[in-house]
DNA sequence: GTGAAAGCGCTAACAT
DNA sequence: ATGTTAGCGCTTTCAC
């Protein structure tokens, strides 16, 4: 590939002042211009960006580092950062980390000697006090974290309110009628699972209901575990709960799955609402109410943030936590419907 | 951060030591070595992954450039790649243009001038001839074409037997007894969706039986122009064909909207098959007969070929055009059931 | 307006 | 085994 000096050597002038064409930093006559131009075209010229980046001390790129890309909702919030990226003239780039927190640690290793000028991290650890990686993060390309904020790192972040969403889906669920409300959770180690657990113990306990550890189904990403903990749970006949919250919309997918799978409906035999918006929700008869999160929102406004702590810096003072509404969209799976004691049954027809 | 310069000073040994040291190339005395790697932590040392680029003209890293990161294939697709990238030792980075074909180029332009080591491409363009961007492409790292193969880019490419795909689909609807099979696709500018086209043709004349362009439903990945077409075909009243064949998973989906929102049912009034499973597949009652593509390999196979093509150049010889094989998952969506005339009818209800 | 030259941080060939 | 040095391709003073 053809660099600037090759390029001089065509136009017949200096390397300094083809630098100067290619990145139009200081003013040329439009007759070297013209002859530099030229040789551009000639030789299929890309400009080197590693040497570029090697001088400036910067990339113009942004890295996102996402646990799992197959789900949903995270290229959701890829588009929203890559928007706001492009509208301030950076190039995005996007990493899986496979929910795997050693691989992510390794990855963000990676941008960071890639020297990227900023990180959106969805962190697939919870809690980076343990170990000691924590100070590789510390220094290095402002880190900024979105969605899941997790503890010990002492760094910009942008998510949503989830204690408010939860609680918002529950007093709905209470609004209903429903007295008897279960909740199936992700893994309790990563923090917005955890404050959206808190939001739901909050709003029974503003109805002056009392939280029994049996309607807690703490659960994880693995579908079999989610499996696991509806069955044992919808298996309580007819002391079944009558309503079942669940904190995200990959764990509300497989619950329903267990649902149906179990013969039973909602909300005829129990009554369903999640945090986000499951995939193809219209297709569901009938449709689930959902606290639906503003996803896109999120990595644009993340991107925002994150660009803002690039351009100032220190100045902008101490990490800024920042958090988006949710907001509840009301449809029938979350209805209240009187129901016999002993219609309570468990089938695994499909 | 701390650079190889001031380690050595630290450390008390020279910068080449110190390299040495990093990137383990020549043996090091124990004693020196640990000097260093104290000198390492002390100052939260990482490397400077340009300035190594520079020197070895090499990133270690993949890029994959995707239409669309939202639509449920390509994350799959991504997935693959990336692990085989991984297990190769390399670092794989994914870039979405938004379907958007200038936006595409400018973003593998920026790949190239990033120098990344090579570009897995699922072009939103289809024939690359239009222009005189082909330039810039064969010039650079190597792209390998995946998934689409778009017209006029002679480069590596990994792709579906899309002919086959869409044959087999058919083949099977009319091994149900189906005779007036339409078909729906998206925007035939697109090499594998002409090519699925083109195995829907095939399927019929293998049968028999004459195309009809009223049954040849051509339309674009924007959902409202999926319903338009789909809206228009479906009011045929008792013309309409007895059976839809949507040749990928985005606009199957939207097409099943239409259906459903049409009051109509599958297979009762319209049998339905499709290339690729549609999102939430096992939640549709009936079933969807789909033929399925080996999504998560061909990213997988995808990284792999370029890598070969990376190491080994031009003596690899002239570009390898791989195909994979889909199969077909028979549901219940695709059965034939006999229709009375006067059953067809059109509705708005939900 | 243009050219000459230094240097970003690193690797690798060579010298010791 | 370790130090010295040149140079990757670019930007950016600083002269002219």
């Amino acid at each position: 590939m053809a660099t600037q000096k090759e390029l001089a050597e065509i136009a017949g002038v200096s390397a300094g002042t083809v630098s100067n064409v290619v990145s139009g930093s200081t003013r040329v006559s439009d007759h070297t211009r013209k002859k530099v131009l030229e040789a551009i075209r000639k030789l299929d010229y890309r400009p080197n960006l590693i040497a570029r980046s090697l001088k400036t001390n910067r990339t113009n790129t942004l890295a996102i580092v996402i646990p799992e890309i197959t789900n949903p909702f995270f290229p959701k919030l890829v588009c929203g950062a890559g928007l706001a990226a492009r509208e301030h003239g950076r190039f995005l780039i996007v990493v899986d980390t496979d929910e795997d927190a050693a691989l992510e640690l390794e990855l963000i290793s990676i941008l960071q000697s890639q020297r990227v000028d900023g990180i959106l991290l969805v962190s697939a650890t919870g809690d980076w006090n343990v170990g000691d990686n924590l100070a590789l993060l510390q220094s290095g390309p402002p880190i900024l974290c979105l969605d899941r904020v997790p503890r010990g790192l002492n760094v910009d972040s942008v998510s949503v309110d989830n204690r408010a969403a939860a609680a918002m889906g529950v007093a709905h669920l209470l609004s209903m009628g429903h007295r008897r409300i279960a909740v199936i959770t992700g893994p309790l180690n990563l923090t917005h699972e955890n404050e959206r657990l808190s939001g739901y113990r909050q709003a029974l306990q503003r109805a002056g209901i009392k939280t029994q550890d049996s309607l807690i189904w703490a659960s994880t990403f693995d579908p079999r575990a989610i499996e696991e903990a509806c069955h044992k749970g919808l298996l309580l006949g007819s002391d079944r709960p009558s309503a079942l919250f669940s904190t995200n919309g990959f764990v509300a997918l497989e619950a329903l799955r267990s649902i149906y799978a179990a013969g039973l409906r909602t909300p005829e035999d129990i009554a369903f609402t999640t945090i986000d918006e499951i995939a193809a929700a219209d297709f569901f008869q009938p449709a689930i109410t959902s606290v639906v999160q503003p996803i896109f929102e999120m990595g644009y406004r993340a991107a925002e943030a994150l660009l803002e702590r690039i351009e100032k810096g220190d100045a902008l003072g101490a990490p800024r936590k920042e958090r988006l509404s949710p907001k509840l969209v009301v449809r029938a799976s979350s209805s209240f419907v009187h129901r016999a004691p002993s219609r309570g049954r468990v089938s695994n027809e499909g």
